[in-house]
DNA sequence: CACTCCCGCCAATTA
DNA sequence: TAATTGGCGGGAGTG
């Protein structure tokens, strides 16, 4: 065998690939380097293919080969080295050239060398930190496998960390979508959120106990976790099994990868022993903690560290107690997010650790987003749920049928983290009371309903978010749809977007369903703004119930309602914010926004005890949404805020905004959000706009919507269509400056400002005009704001086929966010908007649509002008942007 | 010896 | 039925 061996290894590895070939080379060349000499040896094998392809099969070979011997393993190893060349086995090799088995053993690498952690790094040095929203890295397990030299079987063990915390989702068999640390933050909020839940009890009770060391004050809980954590548990699993039948299997390594994160994210010390974690994390099972099991825990655990520890989330430390020094591990990842302001934390401690790569893009964050959203397809699978939609369910499917499936997966973790996120919403309600109850409840029912839902919402996926607010009337169902739909997170950011996609499915029909009558807003990604005539000054805090307006808006920022991703059952329906709230106008007025992400639920929850007040508006329905502003006023939003913060969001002048059309552009430096919300105070004329931004790091909108404005104003102008008298502007975050979008009814014109190249982002941003229905309805949508950024220039590509009314279809596509404004919707004032409505039928058509062009619009600035452009009419004019972009929409319609 | 945790069998799921 | 996933725990490497 040895002999074998060693012939062998020397000419054949080495050969083919590189990589490999450094390992046998030792054998042939003397030297370390493999590289050179060997390519050229054996055998390539007849098909070249790709390189990569080349060293599958190798390594495939070999492998059973190997097997047999034993030592197999070994060559594979220095497979893995080879790229980066661990030094170790040259030597070895040298040495053992001659020599005989030993070499195996010598070869190998070492345990080190192959430890999962060396592994993960490898695995993440292939993929950026902060991927460009428009890219989609998808990942195949065996390449990866193959290229990285381990079986298949390590390959999952990372990817099902780091699926836990959506920096990948499963797209198909074999294939998973690289999403980056984009989402990340709003991951870890989110179970932070879900953590304290579960698990603050216990922090506070303190059971620790046993193992902790008090030193560190740990917390932990242990024993009696178990009622607690079967909460968890239960909801997890629940969700999943309810939503999507999953499987279980997910139980393990994600499930309890997520837990064990949210127990850093709920310790004080952000230290955690194995021991703890363990015995924590079994109590789900079951009390009987039988040693094995114990000992079993302990080695998932290890695997999952060595992961988490590879993305410089945690990092190994022993604590020392009394009776000895135990094994622990120290989160050092960002621990912000709670509330406040959190943005900012987020990178810095994460990207520490990261290499490089990029870790400055906050901005990427949002962008991100967009990418996440891959999933697209809900499936179907509406089955779901029954309840909302009934019916609207659409049929479906629009787009893109193909895989979808898989975004079962996604689901899951995204159910899971719904479902996390929803009890912590629930709570809060609870606390918070029930103002929004309605709202929230809702969008705890999206959450689990949302794949099914047909509605429109959409879930943006990324990271956007959007919000909808259904008028109260209408509400109900649609609402309810809604709702959940937008609340996909995120990142869920994945499997929000599966969410979403169901969202998207309805969208179909949604058109019609979704809002049919109702108006909707739907913002998308975190941050917008809203604004309402109403407000009184100031923001957000207080909503001022007065205002009938704010309460539209209000509440259902929400946002909350991350959780698309069940399914279950939603049932709730959201839109009931307002509702209550004040009756203003009927529907008209009651719009609500929300926002979802991912995030949002977690921050919503939290936010809602913090912000009491905003709550209070509640009568007005405001509160939702409200307190999102509260909170990102106050607090910023967590997530990518920061970004945001900074430069975005501003809200360009509202009175621009109004203006709308225009957006403008940039160069308004509109003062950090806050200011913005300020501003808006301070603007009185404005008055009323909300804002709303965007927890997460999207953000990258803001929409103002003025109550009052005149829709005139805003419509007109371009459009005249119609229509809309609402104007919303909606502004990117990031951008910033950059535009702001406005949606008039119609539309029309107020993208035009868009111009810059800031727009381009828009550009992603498509509208249509549809004439559907309601008078003026608008949507836009957003997906991915984030990408505006990015991509100036974008173009994009438009393309899908649009479906005409749809604002649906773009949803799919991604990025969808589309509000929809009837007449009421819009936050300011209601009335006005009827006003609006109007005309216009005509529309659609009207000008100059262009269809095609849209996108042009989009990229280019200048063609924002036209509002022609604009408008279009048709279905078709739906665009995507790719993925990245977003788009928007307006239908107007008229009835005519 | 204790801590780590690699490795891969094999069951559960999927295709 | 074959392939993919992934739970699980033996037992080896390390210190």
């Amino acid at each position: 065998e040895n002999i074998y061996d060693r012939s062998r290894m020397a000419p054949k590895t080495p050969i083919k690939n590189e990589p490999i070939d450094l390992s046998k080379q030792k054998g042939c060349t003397p030297e370390r380097n493999p590289i050179t000499p060997v390519k050229i040896i054996d055998r390539p094998q007849p098909d070249p293919w790709t390189p990569t392809t080349n060293l599958k099969i190798l390594v495939s070979a070999a492998s059973p080969d190997m097997r047999d011997r034993e030592k197999k393993k070994e060559l594979f190893r220095p497979i893995e080295n080879s790229e980066q060349s661990d030094i170790p086995d040259l030597l070895q090799y040298d040495i053992v050239d001659d020599s005989t088995v030993d070499e195996f053993e010598k070869q190998r690498p070492s345990r080190k060398q192959k430890s999962l952690g060396l592994l993960c790094q490898k695995f993440l040095a292939r993929y950026p930190n902060y991927p460009l929203s428009t890219e989609k890295t998808t990942i195949s397990l065996d390449e990866v496998a193959s290229i990285l030299g381990v079986e298949r079987r390590r390959i999952y063990d990372i990817v099902n960390v780091l699926e836990s915390l959506q920096l990948v989702s499963r797209v198909a068999k074999n294939q998973y979508c690289w999403h980056g640390r984009h989402n990340l933050s709003q991951t870890l909020k989110m179970l932070q959120e879900a953590g304290e839940l579960q698990y603050g009890e216990l922090m506070t009770s303190q059971h620790k106990e046993q193992d902790l060391e008090y030193k560190f004050g740990d917390r932990k809980k242990e024993t009696s976790p178990d009622s607690q954590d079967r909460p968890l548990l239960d909801f997890s699993e629940p969700d999943c099994t309810s939503a999507s039948a999953n499987s279980r299997k997910d139980k393990s390594l994600r499930i309890m990868s997520q837990k064990f994160v949210m127990l850093f994210l709920v310790s004080k010390t952000k230290i955690v022993t194995l021991d703890v974690a363990a015995k924590i994390l079994i109590e789900e099972t079951q009390d009987t903690v039988d040693h094995s099991k114990f000992k079993t825990k302990v080695r998932r655990l290890y695997d999952i560290a060595n992961v988490l520890t590879s993305l410089g989330l945690i990092k190994k430390v022993h604590v020392t107690e009394e009776r000895g020094r135990k094994p622990a591990f120290k989160w050092i990842g960002p621990v912000e997010f709670p509330e406040k302001t959190d943005e900012l934390r987020g990178h810095s401690p994460t990207s520490d650790p990261l290499p490089e790569t990029q870790r400055g893009a906050y901005a990427q964050y949002q962008t991100s987003a967009t990418g996440k959203k891959k999933f697209t397809r809900h499936s179907s699978f509406s089955s779901a749920q029954p309840c909302e939609a009934t019916r609207r369910k659409v049929s479906s499917e629009p787009n893109s049928p193909h895989q979808e499936r898989q975004g079962n997966e996604a689901y899951e973790n995204c159910s899971k983290m719904i479902n996390l996120a929803a009890v912590c919403r629930q709570k809060i309600q609870e606390d918070t009371g029930n103002k929004a109850c309605d709202t929230e409840t809702i969008l705890n029912s999206a959450k689990n309903s949302n794949i099914s839902l047909p509605f429109s919402l959409l879930p943006v996926p990324g990271d956007s978010d959007f919000c909808v607010n259904p008028l109260p009337q209408a509400v109900f169902p649609v609402v309810q749809a809604d709702v959940p739909s937008f609340s996909l997170p995120n990142g869920i950011s994945s499997q929000a977007s599966h969410p979403s996609m169901p969202a998207v499915s309805k969208t179909e029909n949604g058109k019609p369903t979704l809002v049919p009558n109702q108006p909707f807003l739907c913002f998308p990604s975190s941050s917008l703004f809203m604004l309402c005539g109403g407000l009184q000054e100031n923001n957000v805090s207080e909503p001022l119930p007065a205002a009938g307006d704010l309460a539209n808006r209000s509440a259902e920022a929400q946002a909350a309602a991350p959780p698309p991703a069940c399914q279950k059952r939603s049932s709730r329906k959201c839109s009931s914010p307002s509702a209550p709230a004040d009756d203003e106008e009927p529907a008209a007025k009651k719009q609500t926004l929300e926002h979802s992400d991912l995030p949002l639920s977690l921050v919503v929850p939290k936010k809602p005890p913090e912000s009491p007040k905003a709550e209070s508006c509640p009568g007005s329905g405001c509160s939702a949404a409200v307190y999102l502003e509260k909170n990102r006023l106050g607090l910023a939003s967590p997530a990518a805020p920061e970004v945001a913060n900074k430069e975005s969001t501003k809200p360009l002048d509202c009175q621009e905004q109004e203006k709308q059309s225009q957006n403008k552009d940039p160069g308004e430096p509109p003062p950090g959000n806050e200011h913005i919300s300020k501003e808006n105070a301070n603007q009185p004329f404005q008055p009323q706009y909300l804002y709303v931004q965007p927890t997460a790091g999207l953000s990258s909108f803001n929409f103002l919507f003025s109550a009052n404005q005149a829709p005139g104003a805003i419509s007109l102008a371009a459009n005249q269509l119609p229509s809309l008298s609402v104007p919303c502007v909606m502004v990117p975050s990031a951008a910033l400056a950059s535009f702001p979008l406005v949606c008039s009814p119609s539309f029309t014109s107020p993208l035009s400002s868009v111009p810059d190249g800031s727009f381009s982002a828009a550009a992603s941003t498509s509208f249509s005009v549809s004439s559907l229905a309601s008078p003026t309805p608008v949507f836009v949508s957003t997906t991915a704001v984030v990408t505006p950024k990015v991509s100036p220039t974008p173009s994009v590509d438009p393309q899908q086929p649009a479906h005409p009314a749809l604002h649906l279809s773009p949803v799919l596509t991604r990025s969808c966010s589309a509000v929809k404004l009837d007449s009421p919707v819009c936050m300011g004032h209601p009335v006005t908007l009827l006003k609006l409505q109007q005309p216009s039928s005509a529309p659609l058509t009207p000008k100059s649509i262009r269809p095609a062009h849209h996108e042009a619009f989009f990229k280019t600035p200048g063609s924002l002008g036209d509002p022609v452009a604009w408008k279009k009419n048709e279905g078709n004019q739906t665009r995507n942007a790719s993925s990245v972009q977003r788009r928007l929409e307006i239908s107007s319609t008229s009835p005519d």
